[in-house]
DNA sequence: TTGTAAGCGTTATCAG
DNA sequence: CTGATAACGCTTACAA
């Protein structure tokens, strides 16, 4: 293993001063500065990772908590966030968590124990029980998230958006629109959702008729059948997230029922599984991977992250049509 | 920040005796560990990862690189690494490489520096140049990827598994089965399925006839239209890759052709994707978590993790059924 | 069984 | 502008 010592004896200089020009720090002469760069590279020399954090206080890993829940939005949140992070010169280190995020007070002490520069949540709200196993000097923020008030994040405005997402279907002439729900524990997101398809239902003066699923595809097909069990009139469904947005289109599909002819469905996020079916899905976009970006920038900034919102976006792809009713 | 000295203190020994038993060494009394361990959980002490990775010259982090092309795949050998890791106590480092693995080499260092204990690379082959800059101490494994003679992986038999792909059509009675075959640069898993392909048309006097894609969802719409101009009459598609088989399920619905009723179709590697198309796609399956489990294990006995193959296995669900012709 | 002390490779302080 | 030197927290001979 080459050292600083090495560096500093071939190019005739002292540990200190190559340490100086290596972190790019004042107080050494053009001509020292070369000597000590020719002899980093002729060396290959690489200063070691925990030599660096026994001495300073902190490494450069950024921790990134995802659940394995919808790992298409994490992936899509990752990109982003390794994107950043390596222009930062910092390394991801990536903790999957399960439903009961049993893993993430395991992934939270290795974190500090390598004295994570800070730490992303996705799609997770920060709880007193995470900030307390981290300690208080690793910074914090979540993604895909937000209450406007607690904790700093960044993301959009659920509530708005699921207002938006219904007033489209509405627009298009609905008048029986379904609401599949997330899991109604994550209140943070879906039952702020779940408001914005209230208010815009009332505000139409429609009925709201919902039925819960848990975001995963799996839970869809269930909820669809109470949905339409509920009122078999529907002619579009709302589903929460992409996964269920996409198991209903294929649900409906095998019941033989034409998407969206029949029935309209629109999803939610905007991941890679909307484009995934046939038809593709129409949903509502999240800037996911600028929201994860923005993510490590806010986290290495060292001022308080705060909460950020980000704009949502209607995209209308093949699953949304006016009702047959219409015309 | 809570020492090895103030435990030491507090337990009325020295710092050596502290680290015996927080490392389980021999070489102290029933009576003195007793202390020693009231000690340290009095003062919630931890070792200081960096303190200790600068004496010993490894540190317990496992490397992933995963391909960010089949997120599903490379999350089921994921889950797999992570339980394992888990269990030895180990952390993993997620890295995800693009297309032209433009990462791979800044994750390779960043590994080597934190003296990673090994890195397992998903659905990618082992290259003199990854072995160069990660150093000759650090242990490397392949999964789901294998020549069974260079580099040490763990992976199914692909040429055989498409081979009894190929033969389950066949056995169904399908005689113009296409090929939807991956990025033909990836010999070590797309043309040996390719092989396995070719040897059961071959055996049953049946011409091969394939298109590539390069195993993204994307890729197969296009290479199916090209399938089928050059034989209208298939009666099946096997797709090299269950995003290939998804989007083959999909395009094929768009363009009016009944699944499985006049094309059947065959996904590869028993993905999620598999369950999300409708009908949910019938595949080959490879043991992904127990893959990802494995290559922990082998990556930390120290003996040379070798080449291990995987049992393969047929999933029929919905996309495959005798062809039309043969009543 | 236990303690002392010498590093591991860096950075920071303080002289020069 | 540069060089000694003292930590950082831990492990490990070597002594006792």
């Amino acid at each position: 293993m080459v050292t600083i010592r090495d560096v500093a004896s071939r190019a005739g200089v002292s540990p200190a001063t190559v340490s100086r020009v290596v972190n790019g720090l004042v107080g050494y002469s053009d001509e020292t500065k070369v000597r000590v760069e020719e002899a980093v590279a002729a060396l290959h020399y690489e200063p070691d990772t925990f030599a660096r954090g026994l001495k300073m206080k902190q490494s450069s890993v950024i921790g990134v908590l995802a659940p394995m829940v919808s790992d298409a939005l994490a992936s899509q949140v990752m990109s982003g966030v390794e994107h950043a992070a390596r222009e930062g010169g910092y390394s991801v280190m990536l903790g999957r968590t399960g439903q009961g995020s049993t893993f993430a007070p395991g992934y939270l002490r290795t974190l500090r124990t390598y004295r994570s520069a800070g730490v992303i949540l996705i799609s997770a709200a920060i709880t007193p029980e995470m900030r307390r196993v981290l300690g208080s000097n690793v910074p914090l923020i979540s993604v895909a998230i937000r209450d406007g008030i607690r904790f700093p994040s960044i993301g959009i405005d659920d509530e708005r958006a699921a207002y938006d997402g219904t007033k489209h279907l509405l627009a298009l002439g609905h008048e029986r629109i379904g609401l599949l729900a997330g899991d109604p524990q994550s209140t943070l997101v879906n039952a702020v959702r779940e408001r914005g398809y209230r208010r815009a239902m009332a505000e139409a003066g429609r009925p709201a008729v919902l039925e819960q699923g848990n975001s995963l595809y799996d839970s869809a097909p269930p909820a669809l059948h109470r949905l339409l069990a509920t009122d078999p009139h529907l002619t579009a469904v709302f589903a929460l997230s992409d996964e269920m947005g996409a198991a209903v289109v294929n649900e409906l599909q095998r019941i033989g029922r034409r998407v969206p002819h029949d029935i309209s469905v629109l999803g939610f996020d905007n991941t890679r599984t909307a484009t995934h079916v046939y038809p593709a899905l129409s949903t509502i976009a999240q800037p996911l991977e600028r929201m994860g970006e923005l993510a490590v920038e806010r986290l290495l900034s060292l001022t308080d992250p705060g909460q950020k919102v980000m704009p949502h976006r209607l995209i209308t792809r093949g699953t949304t049509a006016p009702p047959l009713s219409s015309h």
